[in-house]
DNA sequence: TTGTACGCGTTATCAA
DNA sequence: TTGATAACGCGTACAA
């Protein structure tokens, strides 16, 4: 069933069918109509393919997610999703592994998707650097700046992440903590943790308490690392109060960890996690975190893609803005 | 650059280097190595609208996921896009609202994307008994049994929702309770809800217990539902000493609930969860609950998709083995 | 082992 | 307002 024989079988050229199932103008009525009858009784749907052969574009944008267990992401895809459904883009997810390249994926992509642009949820600095050169579509990279990287056609929308975790290190201290533990994501390979271990840092600094009193535990960001992190955190420094978690997921797995040890959250260590899922308000206590604002997030990168996509300007770097919600896994330290 | 491009450069004919680019006997090592070496260095990719044109076929299978926060969806998905990036086929996601209608997504999708196969990942039984018909390419659908639709290319791959529900009001029942609630899905839309629902009705009738005794909440299958849902079931039968929950993340909500008026989880209302989602035993109380075997689910779905694109068969309709979490969010009933 | 030439289904151009 | 026809880039008979 092709066009040929919609035009066939409803009298008219294929030209005119063409117009009509694209929407265009310069059609009478009533070819309209009769076109649209046949369409509709056949079922008939055009080749994508030779569409796109004939346009030389890949209608749809490409998403690349790294990690696929992480809900900060899924919450943004839904959102993403949404968004994009209503503009009428074709929307082709791709998972990656953690450790994988996820340029050398979007090369591929490039190749046999021909996107009309790509979303990196989540990113490796490295691999940019190393790779997207030659990426000829516009990119933006979510939550993570793509800002120094200086490429003119990769926008980012991040989080401030440093002085995110400046504030919750800073919440923390104020509910007297001192023997402050942080179990992150590795610093080399994440530049979200690698901007969240400075803001943490920053903090440090700014209250005098020594380096060595900050313990840090690397850790890749899922509930099962999050408990070996939170393990190897208690062996080495019983004496923490208090956790800072790079992302609510570890924070659940520090969690479990401490109270696998007997010990309580948050009357004998307070954690507060990152990010900001819905689950982190249903669970007992109630997760004190850095919340991300994902609808924002989401809502900004898709709004910078479709402008670049539509040649308005080059790379734009933008940065939503955060808020620590206060819940109950974090409390004032007993003297 | 196109194909021709690289002819010229190469000094080979168009169908040379078609047959070198598509790893196809009856070329000559001198010939390959000379094409390859032009492909490298100009980063030449074949164009997949022309190919897939020529070939009447999207090299692609199409997942359409019903709902997004379905953490259950999310391990089944993570690990279906392992197994399949293995085999070489492009994998396209597409989520639909849960209120939407998947098959006509289908519909669109392959008119859109002609893929060789589809996955749903969650559907209702009435929109397949609507719709189903017309679509050509093998489906299989997950989570929810589709033997009784009887469409020739349409398999499906399940957990025994009716007795895997049983076993869930057995243990409680077990476990001395009587007046036990549920807090389940829309049994009218949802298939795996209704059989749920079924398997629960068995239990009751087996121990003798009322009708009027199984009090019943339908809610959507997330955390705010069965927040919601619990509320009106505490409202209605304050004097219940426990809670089935037809999915882990409404158990979650419901665990919330019942904490904010004031009741402990499991001494005063015992919950039994469904799905057995990696998150549950990280909670306090670990989440007793039926855990569906996603990686057994995903690697089926796999395998009978491809073997129906393989042309091996028809329809099947795999069951898969659940077992029983014991956790501690259900206990026995203090007389 | 290699090359020529045609057709896949659509849109764009141009003429009617 | 309509229609004939030439591309788009690839795979593959078929010929050499």
């Amino acid at each position: 069933m092709t066009i040929r024989d919609i035009a066939r079988e409803s009298g008219y050229g294929v030209t005119t069918v063409s117009r009509v199932l694209n929407g265009q103008p310069n059609v009478s009525r009533e070819a309209r109509e009769k076109i649209m009858e046949v369409v509709r009784r056949t079922d008939f749907h055009l080749n994508s393919n030779a569409k796109r052969l004939k346009q030389q574009t890949g209608t749809g944008i490409a998403v690349v997610v790294k990690g696929s267990k992480n809900m900060l992401f899924s919450a943004i895809l839904e959102r993403l999703q949404s968004l994009l459904a209503e503009t009428g883009y074709v929307f082709m997810i791709n998972y990656v592994d953690e450790g994988a390249d996820e340029v050398m994926e979007a090369h591929r992509i490039c190749g046999e998707l021909r996107p009309k642009g790509i979303m990196f949820l989540g990113g490796n600095h490295e691999n940019f650097k190393r790779g997207f050169e030659g990426i000829g579509v516009p990119c933006v990279l979510i939550t993570s700046s793509a800002k120094e990287l200086g490429f003119p056609n990769l926008s980012s929308v991040t989080t401030d992440d440093a002085f995110a975790a400046e504030c919750a290190i800073d919440h923390l201290v104020s509910l007297g903590h001192r023997n402050i533990g942080v179990l992150g994501g590795y610093v080399e390979n994440s530049y979200p943790a690698a901007r969240r271990y400075a803001g943490c840092v920053r903090a440090f600094e700014r209250y005098s308490i020594p380096a060595d009193r900050s313990r840090v535990v690397a850790s890749k960001f899922s509930l099962t690392d999050g408990y070996a992190a939170m393990e190897r955190l208690l062996d080495k420094y019983p004496d923490i109060t208090a956790v800072f978690a790079m992302a609510d997921v570890t924070a659940i797995g520090a969690i479990r960890a401490i109270r696998d040890r007997g010990l309580r959250v948050p009357e004998d260590i307070s954690v507060v996690g990152f990010d900001g899922i819905e689950l982190g308000s249903y669970l007992t206590p109630k997760l004190t975190t850095v919340r991300q604002d994902g609808e924002a997030i989401a809502e900004r990168s898709v709004r910078l893609l479709l402008d670049a996509i539509g040649g308005e300007g080059g790379a734009a770097h933008e940065v939503v803005p955060f808020r620590l919600f206060d819940g109950e896994s974090a409390m004032r330290l007993e003297a």
